[in-house]
DNA sequence: TTTAGTTTCGAACACTGTTCGTGTCAAGTA
DNA sequence: TACTTGACACGAACAGTGTTCGAAACTAAA
C-alpha cells in the first residue's frame, strides 16, 4: 500500500493558503473543527468559519456532513475516543468506575464547551459504543443486574456531562481556577446571606455551605452518591 | 398645524391598526413568550415572533429585558413557580423529596422543551429561591449536614432537569407516549443486538436491557439511586 | 402651548445554517 | 488525442437570527 508511505496526520491542520491544501475530507473537516472549538469555543464554530479555515466555502462541507448537527455528533465521538477505557479486570470495580468518570470529565473539560453538544440523544458513534461496552463489562463483572447496570450507566454519563458543562460555563466566564472563581462565589454567598431571614432561614444559614467545595470535590461527591446507591445491587449486597 | 390638514396618501399602506393592545409590560411579554413556547417549542421563540404576537417590533422588548437570555431566565423562573413546594413537616422526608422531584419533572415536561434553558447557571429567580429554600428545609430536617444537603440538592436538580430535557427531545421526535416510542426503541435494540458480538459482547447481550423501562421508571430509579446514597447521611445512619 | 423626557419601534447590521446551480477537473471511452 | 461523463467544489443567495441606533410618538410638567 502506497498510502502507508505518507500517513496523513489528522491532527496536523492544513494551512490557510489554499495553494497547498489537501483535497478536503471528513477527517480534515473534523480536525479543523476541533481545533476551532479548542481555540475559540463552541459558539464560534460556524460552518463558514470551518470552511474558511480550510480555504473553501461553507457549501463544500455539506458533501461530507448532512448538516451541522451531524458534524458536531462526529466531533463529540472523536473526543470521547480520547477517554481511556476502564478495565473489567480491575480488582476494585468501584475504584475503576470512579477513575473512569474522572478521566471522562477531564477529557471533556480539555475541549472547552464542546461537551454541550452531548445532550440526551443516545450517542451511537463508534467510540461511544466502545466506551459503553467497556463500562458495562465492569458493572456486570461486579454482579450488577443488566437492567440496573444499563440505567446506572445512563445516570453516570448524565452526571459527568452535566458537570463538565457546568465547568465549561464557569471557564467561559473567566472562572477557570479556584482562585479566579473566588470573587464570584463570594458574591453569591453574600447575596444568599443577605436574603430576608424570615422567608429564607435555611438559605441564609447555609450561604457558606452552598458555595463550598471545589468543582472536583463536588463532582467526586456526586459520583460517590451514585455509586453509594449502586453498591447495594452489586455482588455481596450493599456492604461493598 | 397645517401639516395635519394634509391627508396621508391613501395608496401608501396605512400603519397597522393600533388594535386594542395593552401598553406592553414585562408581564405581558413573559406571558406571550410562554404561550409561544407551549405552542411551538423553544426553537420557535425568537424576539421577533414574541414582538409580532404583541403587535409590536422586536426592539421594544429590549426596554424590559437586557437580552434574550434574561427573558428566558425569567421565563424559566416563572415555570418553576408552578412547582408545589415540598413540606418540611412531612413525616417521611424521603417520600416528600421523591414527590417533589416527580412534581418538578411533571411541570417541566408540561412546557415543551423550555427546560433546556436550565443549564448549569445557578438559578436565582425568586421562585427558584423559594423552591431551594423549601427543599433545604426538608433535607436539614432529616438531619443531613449542610454541606451534603447543598451538594445533594444540586445533583437532584441536575438529574431532574436532564431527565426532563431527554423527555422533551423524545417528545419533539414524536415519541410522546410509550406506544409512540416503541418503534424507535425497537430500532435501537435491533441495532445493538446486531453489533459484532466479538467486540461488543455486553452490548449485544444487553440490547433489551438498554432500552427497557419507561421514562417514568428510569427517572424513579435515578432518584432512588441518589436518595439511596444520600440516606446514609441522614439522622439514623443509612438504615431506612 | 411649549418643552422635556420617556417609551416605542422601523430599519439596518452582522451574523447564522442551508440550498441551488454553475464551475472545475480528473477518469473513462471512442 | 478528443470527447464525454460524473463527482466534487463552491459563490451567491435565501430566510432566518439577536441586537443596536436614531428618529418618531406619546406623556407629563411648566
Amino acid at each position: 500500500m502506497s498510502a502507508a508511505a505518507i500517513p496523513a496526520p489528522p491532527w496536523r491542520a492544513p494551512k490557510k493558503p489554499p495553494a497547498a491544501r489537501q483535497p478536503l475530507s471528513a477527517e480534515a473537516v473534523l480536525s479543523t473543527a476541533l481545533r476551532l472549538v479548542d481555540r475559540d469555543g463552541l459558539d464560534a464554530l460556524s460552518m463558514r468559519r470551518v470552511a474558511q479555515e480550510l480555504g473553501t466555502g461553507a457549501a463544500s462541507l455539506y458533501a461530507y456532513f448532512a448538516n451541522k448537527e451531524e458534524l458536531l455528533e462526529q466531533l463529540l465521538d472523536r473526543v470521547i475516543g480520547e477517554v481511556p477505557l476502564p478495565s473489567p479486570a480491575a480488582p476494585d470495580w468501584v475504584a475503576e468506575v470512579k477513575r473512569s468518570c474522572y478521566a471522562s470529565r477531564a477529557v471533556f473539560c480539555s475541549h472547552r464547551d464542546l461537551v454541550k453538544v452531548a445532550r440526551a440523544n443516545i450517542p451511537v458513534g463508534p467510540n461511544s459504543l466502545r466506551y459503553t461496552e467497556a463500562m458495562l463489562a465492569v458493572l456486570r463483572g461486579a454482579g450488577i443486574p443488566d437492567r440496573i447496570a444499563a440505567w446506572s450507566l445512563d445516570q453516570l454519563s448524565l452526571v459527568i456531562v452535566a458537570d463538565a458543562v457546568e465547568a465549561a460555563i464557569h471557564a467561559e466566564h473567566g472562572r477557570r481556577t479556584e482562585a479566579d472563581a473566588e470573587p464570584y462565589f463570594a458574591q453569591v454567598r453574600d447575596y444568599l446571606a443577605n436574603l430576608p431571614a424570615d422567608e429564607f432561614p435555611n438559605l441564609v444559614a447555609m450561604a457558606s455551605s452552598m458555595v463550598e467545595g471545589s468543582g472536583d470535590e463536588r463532582f467526586a461527591f456526586a459520583i460517590d452518591l451514585m455509586l453509594g446507591g449502586l453498591a447495594r445491587y452489586a455482588r455481596g449486597g450493599d456492604g461493598r
